[in-house]
RNA sequence: GGACGAUUAGCUCAGUUGGCUAGAGCGCUUCCUUGACAUGGAAGAGGUCACAGGUUCGAGUCCUGUAUCGUCCA
């Protein structure tokens, strides 16, 4: 071996690679985006991940098929942004340095810190644990231009959010108001309608008599929160319920409250749930607060905003918690005997995305949004001027856009940005600057995450930037925030700017355990992304992962896969080797006199270049990689590789591991960028066009592979000594002249000692032998007849049952009439193939005796 | 209850507008360290394409229904 070889490592180690390119790109600034380009533009903003997060397996899918798209693009010659940044998370991020904070002893509750001591704090955890995703970003090898990285609640940033907040005031879509929202007692907070997750809960039905306040019986009524009952104001029915209509108008007297309240008819009231009798409670149900306001009914606000009772509850149950207290309201109505029944039941409960404790439902003064923009953003889907891919999705959008409703903008957290509202006694004052004069008091709200982030394709952006690459080209995202981010945007870049905000939106799967279960951190079933990057590279995790992820398919995530995606670089990286060492070693033919291999391999490359071209065009990402990883194992390594042992072109090598470096780049950006040996970095070497090539003999170079593999299957069945030489006796249908010239590749191909090609060739005695669709394969040698004769009996039942269900579609008349002539050819085709193989098969066979 | 998706080898998935003998990877069995690669090579076993109807000369592929699983919405 000579030194020049020594010095390739056999086996490919990530390591020495991937952090040394990643330094040297951000050196030369390949990744910053230039507003001035004159190359076209192609744009991504990155869904910011909250900027206390860590990398997950979901940001590793999200960011390498936007990286991918990126780097493709710059390829083809585009300018290229992708800008990358964070976002302040609201909720997620004070929840998490609240329990710290508390941990640490430093307080109970935020309320002792005050707000400005508290907030920096927060920007402390942030300075401290903001970022670290960034770093993983990195590792990553995503091409982002780290230069234009913004953060939500940046200044610049934070002035687009209040503008936005003013200007919508202004036009009279965003107002205050008390409503029923949804209330999180832990993170005693408003949420908005998307952040409550119904999950469907084991609870209990309570049958509960309520008596008439005449003493004329009682009515029953069915409740699955019975301690809400404190804040009854009536009790409902159907108004076409046949058993209760002679109860509407009367009254009945609560029990443990001991007031009367009436009973009232609505249509609300579905008269199948429970006795079809239900309790109101106006200030704790959002349906009952829609019958109340029909019907006058006072509202009683019996749980507080710490989810604990209140005064209005009665002095038994003040102060206990709501869940206490209906322990305490059970046991006190079964002593009074007026519990019917408790039946086991399961319903949706509505749990805080954030702090997981079920919602309140609870009166309360907050701020909302009317929709800006609606019909334009629904119809920009419908028509295809937003394209979505998988293209289902749009159904999922339309829906929520017909149904919107007013969304709850108002946070009562203080990590946020804080609504530009000040209040004077009576006086509002709406703007981004405190009013003039004293005795204003601002607002002490923030606004929801999501009221900034929906503005993030242009906030992000200085006029000479937006100029260039707004409206952005793809989006890449989780259909889990296709309401909270995706339409949100839409509306508001319609709004804020009059365009959309991108073109494409591609919605990736959502990836899972082996198990299918969701990857949670509760669950510990999510790996470390950064141990995969050590354990099997960057590149292989990257490749792995896509070799995986269908269009809009949910991922089944396994550490397996990641080894595939490892083991297929050091495929590659090995092929390099090998075309290195030919290099270094004397003999090649020139590159215009090529061989059927050449050929063959030109022509496969040219189909690879366009069906990964045209799986990467449709956002088929799989699909490309499917394709690379078959071309690159099957056609160039095990067919095309062996075949230059024999006789190799050097020029052709190169040529096509150049193709495949160059198509493999966007997936692989590491180990491409080292084994590229063109001008320059790879990053901007032009992406693949098929060109024209010589037409290559499929049919013969299909045969003799076919050939190949029966002379192996052969010497595997009767040869147990692999060193030992064999020889080979070909006799050909078809192809005779071509199997000739390939002697020495089938030599090596089978190792044999002796390969001849002889038509007329008669084995003496028994012979092993298989039949393939071009010619007869002999292993000459003495076996075992009824061995061999089992085999061929074998193989020719198989071959006559083809051959009667050929005969049957061909003796079809619908079938001759009907189907496309090709079709009918190639079934004549088939026929004749397999009689000749029948025929050879009994020639065998009778030679066996 | 509504919408959408899935159901193909032990596992995870491909399978274009219906048309050669339904493919791959992992796992499994046998053999192999031969000068690219054991993160590898060769060969093999393994499938009633969820079920039931229908359309068609022909259905894994199209239509209808059913079942199971999943996601979103109410």
């Amino acid at each position: 071996m000579s030194t020049a070889a020594r010095e390739i490592p056999k086996a490919y180690d990530p390591k020495q690679v991937e952090d040394k390119w990643y330094a040297r790109w951000l050196e030369a600034g390949v990744f910053t985006a230039n507003p001035n380009s004159t190359k076209p533009a192609y744009s991504i903003v990155i869904p910011p991940p909250n900027v206390t997060g860590v990398l997950t397996m979901g940001h590793v899918l999200n960011n390498t098929l936007q990286d991918i798209l990126a780097r493709r693009k710059r390829m083809q010659g585009y300018e290229v942004l992708w800008l990358p940044g964070t976002d302040h998370a609201g909720i997620a991020t004070q929840t998490v340095v609240e329990k710290t904070l508390r941990k640490q002893g430093v307080m109970r509750h935020r309320d002792e810190l005050g707000r400005e001591k508290f907030l920096e704090k927060v920007w402390e955890w942030k300075e401290k644990h903001g970022g670290i995703i960034i770093q993983q970003l990195k590792k990553l090898g995503c091409s982002c231009d780290w230069s234009r990285e913004r953060f939500t609640m940046d200044e610049g940033y934070s002035r687009a959010v209040l503008t936005a907040f003013v200007a919508l005031y202004r036009k009279g879509l965003i107002y205050r108001g008390k409503r029923m929202v949804n209330w999180d007692p832990v993170g005693r907070t408003a949420l908005s309608d998307e952040e409550v997750i119904m999950t469907p809960t084991k609870g209990h039905l309570w049958h509960i008599r309520y008596p008439l306040a005449d003493g004329s019986g009682h009515v029953v009524v069915a409740t699955t929160r019975p301690e809400t009952m404190l804040g009854d104001e009536a009790v409902a029915v159907h108004p076409d319920d046949e058993r209760y209509r002679q109860w509407v108008g009367k009254k009945v007297r609560l029990p443990l409250r001991n007031k009367e309240i009436p009973i009232i008819a609505d249509a609300a009231v579905d008269p199948k749930f429970g006795t079809g009798c239900v309790k109101v409670t106006p200030a704790h149900d959002p349906a009952d607060y829609e019958m109340a306001l029909r019907y006058n009914l006072p509202f009683t606000v019996v749980i507080g905003f710490d989810g604990a009772m209140t005064a209005e509850a009665g002095e038994d149950y003040a102060g206990l918690d709501r869940f206490e207290c209906r322990e305490a309201v059970v046991e006190d109505l079964q002593e009074q005997g007026l519990l019917e029944k408790v039946e086991d039941y399961e319903h949706n409960v509505g749990y805080s995305e954030r702090t997981h404790v079920p919602i309140e439902p609870m009166l309360s003064e907050q701020w909302f949004l009317r929709y800006p923009q609606v019909e334009r953003s629904l119809a920009a889907v419908e028509t295809g001027e937003i394209r979505f891919y998988p293209e289902r999705w749009v159904k999922t959008y339309a829906h929520w856009m017909r149904n919107l409703r007013d969304w709850c903008i108002s946070r009562q957290l203080w990590w946020g940005h804080r609504i530009p509202v000040w209040y004077r006694g009576d006086e509002v004052y709406c703007g981004l600057e405190p009013p003039a004069g004293d005795g204003w008091v601002q607002d002490p709200d923030v606004l929801d995450t999501w009221f900034s982030s929906w503005l993030w394709p242009f906030a992000t952006m200085d006029e000479a930037t937006r100029n260039k690459f707004y409206p952005t080209t793809d989006l890449v995202t989780g259909p889990d925030i296709i309401f909270f981010w995706v339409a949100r945007m839409i509306m508001a870049g319609y709004e804020f700017t009059g365009q959309k905000p991108f073109h494409n939106v591609y919605f990736t799967g959502i990836i899972r355990d082996a198990q299918g279960r969701k990857m949670s951190k509760s669950l510990g079933n999510s790996p470390d992304p950064l141990d995969l990057i050590a354990k099997y590279g960057a590149d292989g995790l990257r490749f792995g992962l896509m070799l995986i992820a269908p269009q809009g398919q949910d991922i089944l995530f396994d550490e397996k896969r990641c080894e595939v995606g490892r083991n297929f670089m050091n495929k590659l990286w090995n092929a390099a080797r090998f075309i290195r060492l030919q290099h270094q070693q004397a003999g090649s033919r020139a590159r215009t006199s090529l061989n059927a291999h050449d050929r063959r391999v030109l022509a496969e490359m040219n189909d690879a270049i366009e069906k990964v071209s045209a799986a990467l065009d449709q956002y088929k990402f799989n699909e490309a990689a499917r394709e690379l990883y078959d071309f690159v194992w099957s056609d160039f390594c095990d067919w095309y590789i062996e075949a230059s042992k024999v006789s190799p072109n050097l020029e052709v090598l190169d040529e096509v591991l150049r193709v495949i470096l160059r198509l493999l780049h966007p997936f692989a950006p590491f180990i491409t960028e080292e084994l590229w040996d063109g001008e320059g970095s790879i990053q901007f070497a032009p992406w693949p066009e098929p060109r024209a090539v010589e037409a290559p003999e499929r049919a013969a170079t299909d045969a003799l592979y076919e050939l190949v593999s029966a002379g192996r299957q052969l010497r595997n069945d009767h040869v147990s000594d692999p060193k030992r030489k064999v020889q080979f006796v070909i006799k050909p249908d078809r192809h005779a002249d071509f199997f000739r010239s390939e002697i020495p590749f089938l030599t090596a191909l089978w190792n044999a000692e002796k390969v001849t090609v002889d038509d007329r060739y008669q084995p003496s005695g028994v012979t092993p032998s298989a039949v393939t669709s071009a010619g007869t394969v002999l292993l000459v040698g003495a076996v075992d007849p009824a061995a061999e004769r089992n085999k061929l009996n074998a193989q020719l039942v198989e071959v006559r049952q083809q051959i009667e269900a050929t005969e049957a579609k061909l003796a079809n008349p619908n079938f001759l009439q009907k189907a496309a002539p090709i079709a009918v050819q190639r079934e004549r085709d088939k026929l004749a193939r397999l009689q000749e193989q029948q025929q050879r098969l009994a020639e065998l066979l009778r030679a066996l005796g």
